[in-house]
RNA sequence: GGGCCCAUAGCUCAGUUGGUUAGAGCAGAGGCCUUUUAAGCCUCGUGUCGUGGGUUCGAGUCCCACUGGGCCCU
């Protein structure tokens, strides 16, 4: 008897294809419209409605079963309310690793397995193989990064048929060639609500004005003032509507003094790490061998660096240091390990 | 009181020996990239050239006065 797989269809062209290279495989598949968000906010219209529309299409397409998931409340909570305490705490936070820890890899994972699924699948651009996150067949789009906090078990009843393609053309390839209704369509954004309307009018909608505050420069003189320090980031170049001469660039703040601090010089050393320190650290596959020579990426598509030194503090926290300097290392940012072609797991920068 | 500088787009400034539609960077807007936030890349505008006179065929560019900054001197 086929598995069978219960396969998380946001209405995207990665999904859809996802489900169409299972069912051709011979797997009993089941498609799922996950809704997470389905909140208007100002300015922009939530898209959730087309998004559930366009893979129940595929799902008659393909003639699978096709359901909806609620998680519009767990969501909320687990990624939401964690997202708005960060930012207000001053970091920075990755809202979708959390999702995919607490909801896609979890929630999801689960709720299918009580509805009789065998395993899961979703469209990220990644590869398993026995329990272990191995990095896509197409780097460029990989998305392990966004991936790292998923446990072994979880990932040993998933799958990415995705991450064995080595570009996105061939993807649309497949869509167009079986008519899929979405092989069109643009790739979307992780999260609705943050897409169009931005993460700072989405952090005004949530909370209200903030009070606004002095930018100061290297030099310690006040060049400006702030609209919320919530809403600056490291490294961060634009919004801050200081002019003059060359670019300014965050390159820290202090949330009780309400102050945004930046820089010109791109030699700045507060802009420039090789020491980290992680807290709540995942490993998937178990503590990994600090004695070989690991990578790890600090940002989503920022380049790998080599680490140096590994120092175990506790069980979820660490100290590394890096062979070379990265910039703008930012708290809330998460930094992820590689060996090779395999994602160990990682923490989040403090 | 005297002397010397400066005042040009939101900001920092460049504007040749006076000559058609005044420019660069930064900021800002739009787009690309991107399942976080950013970086990055592409495109785009904007100005009563401090005010008032004068010289000249023609002045941001020369002269005078004034106003506002800065500096220096007894």
């Amino acid at each position: 008897m086929a598995q069978k797989i219960y396969v998380g269809m946001s209405g995207g062209v990665d999904s859809s294809v996802t489900a169409a290279l299972l069912k051709q495989q011979g797997y009993d598949v089941t498609g799922v419209y996950m809704k997470n968000w389905s909140q208007d906010l100002p300015g922009m219209k939530c898209p959730w409605k087309d998004d559930y529309q366009d893979a129940k299409r595929v799902a008659v397409q393909l003639d699978i079963p096709f359901k909806m998931y609620d998680f519009e409340k767990e969501y909320r909570q687990k990624v939401v309310d964690y997202m708005v305490a960060e930012y207000q705490a001053g970091r920075t936070p990755n809202p979708d690793v959390m999702c995919n820890q607490e909801v896609k890899f979890k929630l999801f994972l689960d709720t299918a397995l009580e509805d009789g699924a065998d395993m899961i699948a979703t469209g990220h651009y990644a590869r398993t193989e026995g329990g272990q996150l191995l990095i896509a067949k197409n780097a460029e789009k990989d998305q392990t990064y966004f991936l790292y906090r998923v446990t072994s078990e979880a990932l040993s009843k998933s799958l990415f048929p995705i991450g064995n393609f080595a570009t996105k053309d061939e993807v649309r390839a497949i869509a167009k060639k079986l008519g899929l209704a979405t092989a069109g369509k643009k790739d979307s954004q992780g999260i609705c609500f943050v897409g169009k309307v931005g993460i700072k009018d989405f952090l005004l909608h949530e909370l209200g004005p903030q009070p606004a505050g002095d930018i100061v420069d290297q030099k310690g003189k006040t060049i400006g003032r702030h609209d919320g320090a919530i809403f600056y980031t490291i490294g961060q170049r634009h919004g801050l509507e200081v002019g003059g001469g060359l670019p300014y660039y965050v390159v820290g703040k202090d949330m009780d003094k309400n102050e945004v601090y930046v820089t010109t010089d791109l030699q700045d050393e507060r802009l420039w790490h090789r020491k980290l320190t992680l807290t709540d650290v995942h490993w998937i596959d178990g503590e990994p061998d600090f004695g070989k020579t690991l990578q790890v990426r600090t940002r989503y598509r920022a380049p790998l660096a080599a680490v140096e030194v590994v120092e175990k503090i506790s069980d979820n926290r660490l100290n590394i240091t890096l062979v070379d300097e990265i910039r703008a290392l930012t708290p809330g940012q998460s930094a992820v390990f590689y060996d090779g072609e395999t994602c160990l797991g990682g923490g989040i920068v403090i």
